[in-house]
DNA sequence: CTCCAGGAGTGTA
DNA sequence: TACACTCATGGA
C-alpha cells in the first residue's frame, strides 16, 4: 500500500478529523497546545489551556506579563510545567516579533529554521506550528507516524525526522489540508487499532 | 503498582 | 551522529 493510498483508506474509514482550527481557534492557543502537548496526553493539555483561558492568559502579551509561578500553576496539568512555562514565554516573545512574517512568507525552510531557534521548539513542534497555526504545507512526524510508517507502510525503521518527513512529502500532494487530516488520521488509527487489540494503551513495540 | 502520552534540551563518546 | 538522562502530571 502506498502512502497516499493509506491516507485515502484512513479518510474513508474515519472521515475528516479537523484538528486544531476547531477549539477557541486562536493562533496563539494552537502554539500553546503544540508546546504543552510535548510528551503529554492531550486530555491534560486541554486542562492547561482551559486554565490559561480562565486566567486571561490567552494572548502572548498576557503570558509575558504573568508571574512565573502563576503561569506554572495554570499549566501544571500538562506536566514539565517549569520548562514548559519558559517555552511558552520564549514562544510568546517570538510570535509577537514575527507573526506577520510567518503569515506572509512561504519560504518554509527559512521559517522552520527560525522556529527551531526558539527554546522548547524542536522539529515536531515547529512543524505543528507551521501546519496547524499558519496553514503551511509541512508534514508533521510524530511517534504515531513512525509506527505506522514501519508497521503498515513497510518503510525502513530508524529514519531521521527530516528523512521520514521527506518520504511523506514526496509521496503526497503538497496540500495543507491533506497534511492536516493525514496526521490526525494516523493518530486516530493508532489509538483505535490498539484499542481494538485490547492493549489498553498504544503498545509502542507491537 | 507500572506504563505512557500528539518531545526537547543537555551532556557524553 | 548516537544514546542516556532529565523534566512532571494524570489517565488507564
Amino acid at each position: 500500500m502506498t502512502i497516499y493510498t493509506f491516507y485515502q483508506y484512513l479518510f474513508a474509514l474515519y472521515g475528516p478529523q479537523h484538528w486544531w482550527p476547531c477549539q477557541s481557534g486562536s493562533r496563539w492557543e494552537i502554539v500553546c497546545g503544540a508546546i504543552l502537548t510535548q510528551n503529554c496526553a492531550w486530555i491534560n493539555v486541554g486542562k492547561a489551556l482551559a486554565n490559561l483561558a480562565q486566567k486571561n492568559f490567552a494572548c502572548p502579551q498576557a503570558i509575558l506579563a504573568a508571574p512565573d509561578l502563576e503561569l506554572e500553576e495554570a499549566i501544571r496539568p500538562a506536566g514539565f510545567f517549569r520548562q514548559k512555562r519558559a517555552y511558552l514565554q520564549a514562544s510568546a516573545e517570538f510570535l509577537l516579533a514575527h507573526e506577520t512574517e510567518f503569515l506572509n512568507s512561504e519560504d518554509l525552510p527559512a521559517l522552520r529554521q527560525r522556529l527551531l531557534a526558539v527554546r522548547g521548539v524542536g522539529r515536531e513542534t515547529a512543524d505543528s506550528i507551521l501546519l496547524y497555526a499558519f496553514q503551511k504545507p509541512v508534514f508533521v512526524i510524530d511517534a504515531y507516524t513512525r509506527r505506522v510508517a514501519e508497521r503498515h507502510l513497510r518503510l525502513p525503521g530508524g529514519l531521521a525526522y527530516d528523512a521520514l518527513q521527506g518520504v511523506f512529502q514526496a509521496s503526497l500532494p503538497r496540500e495543507t489540508q491533506l497534511y492536516n487530516e493525514f496526521h490526525a488520521l494516523i493518530v486516530c488509527f493508532c489509538k483505535e487499532s490498539c484499542r481494538k487489540a485490547g492493549c489498553g494503551h498504544d503498545c509502542p513495540e507491537r
